[in-house]
DNA sequence: TGCATATTCAACCAAATGGTTGACGTTTCG
DNA sequence: CGAAACGTCAACCATTTGGTTGAATATGCA
């Protein structure tokens, strides 16, 4: 009965597409092995190391993590890589910066900030 | 086994905190309410209004996203007025931008921007 | 006082989530 | 070839989530 995404039916799908990014990071453990992935691409078996829990269990995570596009997996040989794909964050980033109301055109400044700070910033040298 | 907080032991409590502001983010019920209290503060009851759910409902979204910090509630009589707060979403975008590697240094620079996006930007005349 | 309004509480329900285990395909390598 | 490493699948389980309804609790007002 509400229009749940707030005003501009032309981006309406975009919606689930921030229920999986959101809900993908609403899990600590998922968050920790985006930080991992953060540092070099990593295998799953890698991945599933550092975690008190069953392979099967990290797959599962990393499965949630590709689907809302956080990350991508490649498989070569038997080996499957997962790769950090920090693009997805763009539409939560989005969304997040004035819920919705700064539009696409603060996108661009925000892109820019962006792209400068990762490039000049301090914890980047 | 692993540090979730991804290395920073002294904000571990954190962890909890980035839990619920993602995890009420990730519903678009939440999202709309509030985007609808970006335009103004709401009783509890105008909120539900547009919503296809009852009362009860609301009030539970309504309570998650109070927890989550992300709105205040006072009670005024007999109506409970629901607030935007917008700071609450600060510790998630720190994380995001950057998965928590570029800290609070780039933070300033990222207030900055905001602050004049919002004042600047051609949908806030 | 008594009634309508505003909001929450409690009990309940179906579905989704996060985990387990064991069996199963692939690919590599001795 | 045969065994080991890599990863997923399927079935299962406990807990959480998002919703319902009906009763209960304040508060405002005639």
């Amino acid at each position: 009965m509400v229009d749940v995404s707030h005003g501009c039916r032309l981006i309406a799908p975009m919606s689930t597409a921030l229920d999986q990014v959101f809900s993908a990071l609403a899990d600590p453990t998922r968050r920790a092995i985006l930080s991992m992935l953060l540092e070099d691409d990593m295998a799953v078996t890698d991945v599933a190391e550092p975690f008190a829990m069953s392979l099967a269990a990290i797959s599962k995570h990393l499965g949630i993590l590709s689907a809302a596009g956080l990350i991508s997996q490649e498989k070569r040989g038997r080996v499957k890589w997962c790769k950090l794909e920090p693009d997805a964050l763009h539409s939560a980033s989005v969304w997040m910066h004035g819920f919705g109301q700064m539009a696409p055109l603060d996108l661009d400044a925000f892109e820019v900030f962006l792209k400068q700070a990762l490039g000049e910033g301090p914890n980047r040298p």
